[in-house]
DNA sequence: CCCTATGTTCAATGTTTATTGAACTATTGA
DNA sequence: TCAATAGTTCAATAAACATTGAACATAGGG
């Protein structure tokens, strides 16, 4: 089932749900790879969060994230790829995320899950 | 007791409690209201929120709204003047407070509570 | 066709959260 | 001193949430 999984249109996209997914720890994590991963490939696997939470965990999180508009997935082959909705965010709420993304950056060294992201490579 | 409600210090107010704090439609509103007033008085009473809940849920909101460091409460007589902490919000997160709020008004017909706010008089 | 790698879904668990009304505290004013 | 006003605290409840492991689905490589 879900072949695609359903995101949010543009205009569907809410205020509240969109700051409740930021305020776990795992999940500004997630979008904070993303954000800094914008400048390279701008899509990133499931499988290079590993290091956040158990894979059953993770793919809660990205559930939610694709749930209330912050992400997009496509799949590709066996694996999905996944990207911030960086215009569609940019649109409905300016300067939000880049706000947010900042300020997690100036305290990356207190967000744990965050802190820990250096160490991505898995064996 | 609590004659004058703790609040955390500038350092120790953490990104993903004010993220979770503003998450909440009510206290999203209730930010809103005294963002709007900033131009004002700066401060508003705990009643003038009466249009939003129940006093005894307000005051659980209020001291979320406290504890997470989004405002600041003084006691003056019988009743306690709130006002939002921009200055140590915006030393702490760049940008934030004021993206939430304009995306807040952005999106006033579409958040409840909110959109109620004009009907603060209460008989 | 089977095996493996990549993720998702499901069920179960324990925790946190929002909401309510009743009881309580404290201050003001008659 | 008594009553009214302004808010908080407490206990109880129901809903939502995060986390875990096991089972499942799908694609690709031998």
């Amino acid at each position: 089932m879900s072949r695609t999984p359903l995101h949010p249109t543009r205009e569907q996209i809410e205020l509240p749900m969109v700051l409740d997914c930021l305020s776990d720890p795992i999940r500004l994590a997630i979008v904070y790879q993303l954000a800094q991963q914008e400048r390279v490939s701008n899509e990133l696997r499931c499988g290079d969060f590993n290091g956040l939470a158990g894979k059953s965990n993770l793919a809660y999180h990205f559930a939610k994230l694709r749930e209330c508009g912050l992400m997009q997935t496509r799949i590709v082959g066996t694996s999905r790829l996944m990207r911030l909705r960086r215009e569609d965010l940019d649109a409905r709420f300016p300067g939000l995320l880049d706000a947010v993304i900042n300020s997690a950056a100036k305290d990356a060294d207190r967000l744990q899950p965050l802190s820990a992201c250096d160490v991505v490579e898995a064996d």
